[in-house]
DNA sequence: CTGTTAGCGCTTTCAC
DNA sequence: GTGAAAGCGCTAACAG
């Protein structure tokens, strides 16, 4: 039980009998040809021996890069972007970087600057999902001669905006609107996140471009916020408004349709017998539900590592295409042909 | 457009015409009395005018701490978690600390060594409900010379272990059970997660300790991953297993109790009437479902503070005391009198 | 009040 | 094949 400071490639050194440079070497390995075997296995031996660990300030700022990416995103409160991060970190790992999560602690506000909350040095960003201005507070994100930047599931159509990594949600609202379409509905209720991002705006016009072209079909929307009990109201409001009840409620997320289902049943109806819900995202939520949430499947891991492998195209010099990644109608109990109008 | 170079401090500095020290005191905002207030502001606006950070690598090196800690969980998909981190993170900021996330890519195994993913450089590790061995593969952590370490929901009491900060969570069970207990059920089945970590064990133990007094309490158990559908089939066989049926049914989460009111449907039953089913965690899937979820609710952001406070005590040289954190009984619409009994 | 200086632990030429 | 030395950007002694 000795003081048990932390050995430094110094002490290593000392300890195998050679110099800090030869620890180095064989500790990056790359010592082929320049130091013998014999030494090599010597110097990892007192490594492990001693329980030494590079100091990564040290080797960050000897080198100027930390091997370290941050993913901003919106919240936690989502799986979406659990699997966002599992996807850039299994990418990442497979290069020698790490990434570093940082909610967003507004949700869709300005992004307060990570350097003082995840104060972690990084090499590079990729923001999800964020509003247009989320990102100012992060000093000199993206701007030229700041920090290289990726966004996920924004607005890929800035003329010299970041690169971008995209979910079809317009495809995703379209196949929904189809299914419903397919099954008999024309009377739609749109429940529309309350949040000013690109993602929900393309919901939004979505809708709406596919319902455009049907005869007979009639759109009304609300806006809510992402919750539970503000969706709830607002299908009240969608289901008891003037004109006659849609009988579709299109949601923008599985959380929305979450307070739709009790809306409905609230007003004495069924779902989805009288009222069909859709969702969006198809987080485990979906399937937790009775019935089960018809919604559309979003590739998160694989949003995650293409917006990871574009980072570190960035960091290389490159220029990233955007890309587009398809996403799936999943469907389930919560939607069927509407009832019969009954007299 | 000029090529845009990382200003240092030193760059600062000759604009300013003052030294680097100057600079340093200056933005470390220690320079009362030591600098003039003129030279301050010239300082200040020049470091503004170039846009400098302070290279955190660097600061960290010459430092030898970084004011960041890790906060390890098992898994991302729970809003609880979110909230633990909320928490954490206030606390670190009013000290000047940060908080990375470190997802335990394992959920409950061991922990990969974060050194590799979340490779950044840290201070002190808070780790929240992870199984006994969970923390082995982070090297050095809590051990002797080793990086401070503090567990939150964990067995606290090791003798030489780190310290803990907890939920009362055997006092939910137990809150649950007494509210079943005096709606007058008298058949129970728990519902229990398969997972070896403190907190399930504690609430598996307590739900038993509580029944084992009251005359004519039978207490059947079942097994199951924590997902809606391990759940649901677990619910299933508990509900259809020899014996009378349970008309009960104690979840270790809200998730399970989703599970388990699907698997209660599915035999043609109803939710509350025939079969009560409570939660735990009082996650907003609880406010989702129809009926909402009786659930305990756990105070997540004062988890994750009193956490932060204890690993910055611990940081300072004090030895923070174990300390258990209240939790509240929700009780909502998924709990009722039991029927009687039919013929 | 301000400047000079040393050094944190690491990697990387360059010389032997 | 190996070692010596320089320097990344910062802060904190110490001198002036």
């Amino acid at each position: 039980m000795t003081g048990a400071v932390r050995p430094t490639s110094r002490d290593v050194a000392r300890a195998a009998g050679v110099s800090q440079a030869t620890v180095s070497l064989v500790l990056g390995g790359k010592w082929r040809g320049r130091v013998s075997e014999r030494t090599a296995s010597a110097v990892r031996a007192t490594a492990d021996e001693l329980g030494y660990r590079p100091n990564l300030a040290a080797r960050s700022l000897r080198l100027g890069r930390t091997r370290t990416a941050l993913l901003v995103v919106p919240a936690l409160t989502n799986e979406y972007f659990a699997r966002l991060y599992s996807g850039a970190a299994g990418v990442a790992a497979e290069h020698g970087f790490g990434v570093v999560l940082y909610p967003s602690p507004e949700g869709v506000g300005p992004a307060r600057d990570p350097f003082g909350s995840a104060r972690a040095a990084i090499d590079g960003v990729i923001a999800s999902s964020m509003a247009a201005d989320a990102l100012a507070g992060i000093g000199d994100v993206g701007r030229d001669g700041g920090l290289p930047l990726v966004m996920l599931d924004s607005d890929p159509s800035a003329p010299q905006g970041p690169p971008t990594v995209n979910l079809a949600v317009g495809d995703g609202i379209r196949q929904v609107t189809r299914h419903l379409l397919d099954l008999g509905h024309r009377r739609f209720a749109h429940l529309a996140a309350d949040v000013d991002t690109w993602t929900f705006r393309v919901r939004a016009e979505a809708v709406a471009a596919e319902l455009a072209g049907v005869p007979g079909a009639v759109l009304t929307s609300e806006r809510c916020a992402l919750d539970v009990a503000a969706a709830r109201a607002a299908a009240g409001r969608a289901l008891d408004g003037p004109g006659p009840r849609p009988t579709a409620l299109l949601c923008d997320g599985d959380v929305l349709a979450a307070g739709a289902c009790k809306a409905v049943r609230g007003l004495g109806l069924r779902v989805p017998d009288d009222v069909s819900v859709s969702g969006f995202d198809d987080l485990s939520l979906a399937s937790a539900l009775d019935p089960e949430l018809t919604s559309v499947r979003l590739p998160a891991e694989e949003v995650g590592s293409a917006g990871m492998r574009a980072l570190l195209e960035l960091l290389d010099g490159g220029t990233p295409r955007p890309s587009e990644l398809p996403v799936e109608l999943v469907v389930r109990g919560s939607t069927a042909r509407p009832a019969r109008r009954r007299p």
